[in-house]
DNA sequence: TACCCTAGTGAGTGTACAGTCACTCCCATG
DNA sequence: CATGGGAGTGACTGTACACTCACTAGGGTA
C-alpha cells in the first residue's frame, strides 16, 4: 500500500528530504503511477500522516484496554506506556516531527491538527481525566518526541537523565 | 551577519526547503561568498542554531533576573514566561522544530544536543528547582512548539483549548 | 470481432540547487 | 611603485526532482 510505504518513507527523510521516487520505489509501482494516485506530493505526505495517526490511536485504545476499569490518571498512565512503546522504532514519531516542521503547508497543517484533536479528544474520553492531566500527557508526549528525535534518551550525561527520567528508552 | 540570516531563513524554510543563494539575497553578499564563510549547508545551519540558542538563553536569564531571590517554583515560571514572549514570532520556535526534524544530520543533532543541554542545565542551576521540575520545565516548552508551530493556539474548538490553557498566544 | 476500461509505464521537460573556480577590486605595507 | 592578500563575485557544472504525456497490456462485455 501506496500510504505505509509514505509513511516509512516520509518518517526517514522528512517532506523535501524524500523524493516521489523513493516512495514509488518501495511501492514496487513507477512514480508516474503514484501521480495517478495522489495529484501531488503534499497529498501523498497527508495520507502517510493520516496512517500514522491511525496506528497511534490504536495504540492508545489498546493500552486503554488493559487498564479497563481504573481511575482516570491510570488510564491516561497505561495510554502513555502503549504509546512509549509504540514509538520504539521512531517511525511514527519522527513523521510527527516532520509533519512539525511543514505544517505551514496548509494540507499538512490541517492533517496535523486533525491527528491531534484526534489524540486529545480520545485520550479525555477514554479515561475521563480532568483537562490539566490530558494537557499534561500531550506534553510529556511531546517531550518524548524531543529525546527520542535528538537521541538525548541514549546519552549517559546529567542533563540528559534530568529529562529522560520515567521514560523508557528502546534498549 | 549571516548566522542571523540563517537563522530567520531556516526558520521559514526549514533545512531542505531553504536554499543557500537564499541566505546569500538576505545577507546581501554572493551564493559564492557563503561557501567561502562556512564550508557546507550544514555549517550554516548550525550557526543559526547556536545563533537561536544563545537568544533563548538571554531571554531564560532575563526572566530569571526579574524573580531574583524567589522560591525555585517561581523562577523557572518566571523562565518560563520570558521564553512564551519570545518565541511569539515564530522564527526561534520553528528553527527548533526544523533541527529537531533533521537531527538525524550529525552535525545537526549535535548542535541540537548541545543547545538543549544548556538549556537544560541552566534552567536546572539557575532556579535550584528540583529534577520533575525542571523536566516539566523542558516538556511544556515542547507543548508550546507544537501549539504554535501548527497554529493549534489560534482554535476555539473544545480540544485545542485543553491543550492551550494556561499558555498565552500572541494576540 | 469491436469496444472500452482499469492498471500501469518509459521517456521525457523544465527548473532549481549545492558546490567550484578563476577571476577582480582595493587597500596596506616595504 | 610593486606586491601580497583579504573581500567578494560571475559564470558555470552536474545532478536531481516534481510533474506530464502519449502510450501499452490485458481483461470484461456486447
Amino acid at each position: 500500500m501506496v500510504a505505509a510505504a509514505a509513511l516509512a518513507e516520509f518518517a526517514r527523510g522528512g517532506y523535501h528530504g524524500t523524493t516521489v521516487a523513493d516512495i514509488a520505489r518501495q511501492s514496487r509501482i513507477s512514480p508516474a503511477y503514484v501521480f495517478k494516485l495522489f495529484p501531488r506530493k503534499e497529498s501523498l505526505f497527508v495520507a502517510g500522516l493520516q496512517a500514522c495517526f491511525d496506528q497511534i490511536l490504536d495504540a492508545l485504545a489498546a493500552g486503554a484496554d488493559a487498564a479497563q476499569n481504573q481511575r482516570p490518571d491510570a488510564v491516561l498512565y497505561a495510554m502513555g506506556g502503549a504509546y512509549a512503546d509504540l514509538i520504539r522504532d521512531r517511525t511514527l514519531l519522527m513523521l510527527q516531527a516532520h509533519a512539525l516542521s511543514v505544517a505551514d503547508i496548509p494540507e499538512i497543517g490541517e492533517a496535523l491538527r486533525a491527528g491531534v484533536a484526534r489524540i486529545t479528544n480520545f485520550a479525555k474520553g477514554r479515561s475521563g481525566a480532568d483537562d490539566d492531566a490530558v494537557q499534561r500527557f500531550v506534553a510529556y508526549g511531546q517531550l518524548c518526541h524531543l529525546l527520542v528525535a535528538a537521541h538525548i534518551d541514549e546519552l549517559d550525561d546529567a542533563w540528559a537523565a534530568i529529562l529522560s527520567h520515567g521514560i523508557r528508552h528502546p534498549d
